[in-house]
DNA sequence: GTTCTAGAAC
DNA sequence: GTTCTAGAAC
């Protein structure tokens, strides 16, 4: 890293001063103009903000008066802050070709939650394009809708996604640093948070992602000179043949690497965040002393059979240091076979703090792992196994105690372990290589014919089963969820998962089907083919002396509290009160704390189906009945209020112990419906629609299960028209008048319950 | 599942 | 000051 500090003669600085354009995005409400203020008050760079809300000079501005206004501003050499919304990729392109090859294009993505510009929006006052007060919501939910996060390829030399107040201040901060002559590197910066899509409160989404390295430094310590602010910056990079070079005077416009790892958003299209990307360390090559040449030629030799296999997915070889000769002979030996550099790369980084210290999101890594399984004895197996916590040691025990060379072991990740929660990280892929070190177990004695074979067979299992944690079925995502809902869906995201839906689908699988051991001379097959069905929790509960305790399914244990129901179905005489129907399979009852007008709950009778998780293909006639019995009643409903609508659901993780299927009627106005996780429960894929599942128990003997506490902390969205809202008692107020149609997903028969049209009965 | 309540947000 | 959320206890 060097700077240039000496004083430029007139005509170098004419020559070297290149104005730049910087795009701001943002929703309204998004702090872009705060965004310009701010730099411009600092800055020493000569700048031009133009803003399509007061170019007009009290009338509406149009994009043509601000293209002519920033051209002119270029002209002049002063570089050009463009502020309007540019929420889409046809709004931005002429502003990115305005200055021609001359002039850098930059992107400041002000990419805040929803809630925080609707609710900054709805109560500004004196906004120059006067988009405040109530009907700012509209606006701001309607915008965000047609969100498109800006890409490289568009033309940019560089992005900065912000996505919370602590990422727009780094960024005020880089702006307000850079001096007339100073450029800034290319590239994509800025870190997806993975809950993203999930908004959590606002401050508690800052605090968990306002850690000390990023905002506390750059914020409050402005001397921090601007060339250590861009090696920080730099460290964030992927290690590509360009980058290390990276300085003030030279922007490197490396787009291909740059895009490659460039972390996404939810709102964009597929980001490249939810590519599936395992991150490996170079095997056997530092503690058992493999040669280095001949482990990096399989390296190469591997990635280059698997990435063709591996469809999206990304491998990422990944090393320590800087001068780690493995990484740059394979990096040599990969440019040179021509293997896909979007599919494969080399990065510098400890392979424990990807995501949050290197900006790479990995949701699957593997370990040079000892025999033994076990912790400790340095290099990459003591730091994962010390940043996963203890729960991965027992989770790993759950799955096999010891491995032979070649072999690799799949762990799910738990969600307690903080390489889950920090780094994004799902699972822990554990691999022993061959040992060439005479002082450890195994040693081959130089036998390199021996030693690469089981060196080729190691890798090809830590790539098998990286594939095999991959391929899951496709189902419902939580992205593609809302890309439904708000109307944004084609046919196929209909069917599309993301990754990380993939990864918590199989993890699933593993809790309940047990150890998945990828051997190389094992054929490559899904998932969920080499691992055979399920068994029955009943049979599971046999061997499980704490279900007769708890009286419940292996996978959950249920309080006094959450067997009320339980207590009902197994004797519905003795609560007469509360029930209102009964027959041999069912009992149907007024929910106590109904969430809308019309709330009740149809319930097995059946011993050991205590929710979604227990329903197999044996249960199907019964959750028909269920679906039977549920509509009945909502017709019942309809015949005294044909205004209501009704939806028939189960909760994926309910609460209460016994299957129950909740009709419910869609006003949600009731006293009871209290904080998000009532709404959620009833408007995030958490609910599951009765006739959804009792397709999927046709085709798949089982219901398809997110058991993801994610979807109850999602945003406050209407269940209409899917705008944003900050807080319970705001939304309740705007669905009580919102009768915008329902989303196209919950248009589709069988889904809504309405009263009869001329057509018959709408479903 | 609800209730209670500390403390954050406004 | 009041409103609201979220976590603990039940």
């Amino acid at each position: 890293m060097e700077v240039d500090c000496e004083t430029p003669t007139k005509g170098e600085e004419e020559e070297k001063r290149k104005p730049i354009v910087v795009i701001l995005v943002g929703a309204p409400g998004s702090g872009k103009s705060t965004f310009c203020n701010h730099v411009m008050r600092v800055s020493t760079r000569p700048w031009v903000r133009v803003c399509q809300d007061t170019i007009g000079n009290g009338k509406a501005g149009t994009k043509t008066q601000c293209l002519m206004s920033a051209a002119s501003a270029l002209k002049a050499g002063k570089s050009v802050f463009i502020d309007r919304c540019n929420l889409d990729r046809e709004q931005r392109l002429d502003f990115v070709n305005i200055g021609g090859p001359q002039v850098d294009v930059h992107a400041v993505v002000l990419d805040l939650p929803a809630k925080l510009c609707v609710s900054r929006s709805v109560k500004r006052t004196g906004h120059e394009g006067n988009l405040q007060g109530g009907k700012a919501a509209a606006v701001v939910n309607r915008m965000l809708q047609k969100k498109e996060l800006p890409k490289l390829s568009e033309g940019f030399a560089r992005i900065m996604l912000c996505q919370n107040e602590s990422d727009v201040q780094v960024a005020i901060n880089m702006y307000n640093a850079l001096g007339p002559l100073d450029t800034l590197p290319s590239g994509y910066f800025g870190q997806k948070n993975p809950a993203a899509n999930i908004q959590l409160g606002i401050m508690k989404f800052l605090k968990k992602v306002d850690g000390p390295s990023r905002a506390g430094s750059d914020a409050n310590v402005p001397q921090d000179s601007i060339a250590n602010r861009i090696s920080k910056e730099n460290d964030r990079l992927p290690e590509g043949p360009d980058n290390g070079s990276a300085s003030l005077g030279h922007a490197v416009n490396n787009v291909t690497d740059g895009e490659e790892l460039e972390m996404g958003s939810p709102g964009g299209t597929v980001s490249s965040c939810n590519v599936p990307t395992l991150a490996f360390p170079s095997i056997s090559t530092a503690d058992f002393q493999f040669n280095i040449e001949k482990a990096s030629d399989i390296i190469v030799e591997k990635v280059e059979e698997f990435v063709k296999k591996l469809g999206d997915a990304r491998l990422v070889l990944v090393d320590l240091s800087h001068k780690s000769k493995i990484l740059t002979l394979v990096r040599i030996k990969a440019t040179q076979k021509n293997i896909d550099s979007s599919k494969f790369h080399t990065f510098v980084g400890d392979i424990t703090r990807l995501s949050s210290e290197g900006g790479l999101r990995c949701n699957v890594i593997a370990n040079a792992a000892n025999w033994r399984l076990k912790p400790g004895g340095g290099g990459v197996n003591a730091s994962i196994f010390s940043a996963a916590g203890a729960a991965l040691e027992t989770a790993t025990k759950e799955r096999a105690v010891s491995l032979t060379p070649g072999k690799a072991v799949i762990v799910p990740l738990p969600s307690t372990s903080p390489l889950f929660s920090r780094e994004g990280v799902t699972h822990v892929i554990h691999v022993l290589g061959p040992n060439m070190n005479p002082q450890r177990p195994n040693c081959l004695s130089n036998d390199y014919i021996k030693g690469c074979e089981i060196l080729r067979e190691a890798y090809s299992s830590i790539f098998e089963s990286f594939a095999s944690i991959v391929r899951t079925p496709k189902n419902l995502s939580m992205e593609s969820y809302e890309k439904q809902v708000s109307g944004l869906s084609d046919s196929q995201n209909h069917f599309e998962i993301s990754p990380m839906d993939q990864f918590l689908n199989s993890e699933l699988k593993f809790k309940r089907e047990g150890v998945h051991e990828s051997g190389g001379n094992k054929k490559w097959k899904p998932l969920q083919d080499e691992l055979g069905s399920n068994s029955r929790n009943s049979k599971n509960r046999e061997n499980n002396p704490n279900s007769e305790k708890n009286g419940g399914s292996m996978t959950k244990s249920w309080g006094f509290w959450a067997q009320a129901l339980y207590r009902i179905a197994m004797f519905p005489e003795r609560h007469k009160n509360d029930v209102i129907e009964i027959s041999d399979d069912v009992v149907v009852l007024n929910d106590l704390y109904p969430k809308a007008q019309k709330h009740l709950v149809v319930m097995a009778r059946a011993e050991d189906l205590d929710c979604l998780a227990d329903v197999r293909e044996e249960h199907l006639q019964l959750l028909r009945t269920m679906n039977t019995m549920g509509l009945k009643w909502a017709e019942k409903f309809l015949s005294e209020h044909e205004t209501l609508v009704f939806r028939l659901g189960y909760h994926t993780a309910p609460s209460m112990r016994q299957l129950h299927l909740h009709v419910i009627s869609q006003d949600f106005d009731s006293v009871h419906l209290k904080n998000k996780r009532h709404w959620n429960s009833f408007n995030s894929p958490f609910f599951r629609d009765s006739i959804d599942v009792i397709e999927e128990v046709v085709k798949h003997g089982k219901a398809t299960l997110k058991d993801d506490d994610r979807f109850l902390s999602m945003e406050l969205r209407c269940h209409r028209c899917r705008s944003a809202h900050p807080n319970i008692p705001r939304l309740k107020t705007h669905i009580s008048k919102c009768r915008a149609p329902f989303p196209a997903v919950l248009l589709q028969p069988g889904h809504l319950v309405c009263a009869r049209t001329s057509d018959g009965l709408v479903q």
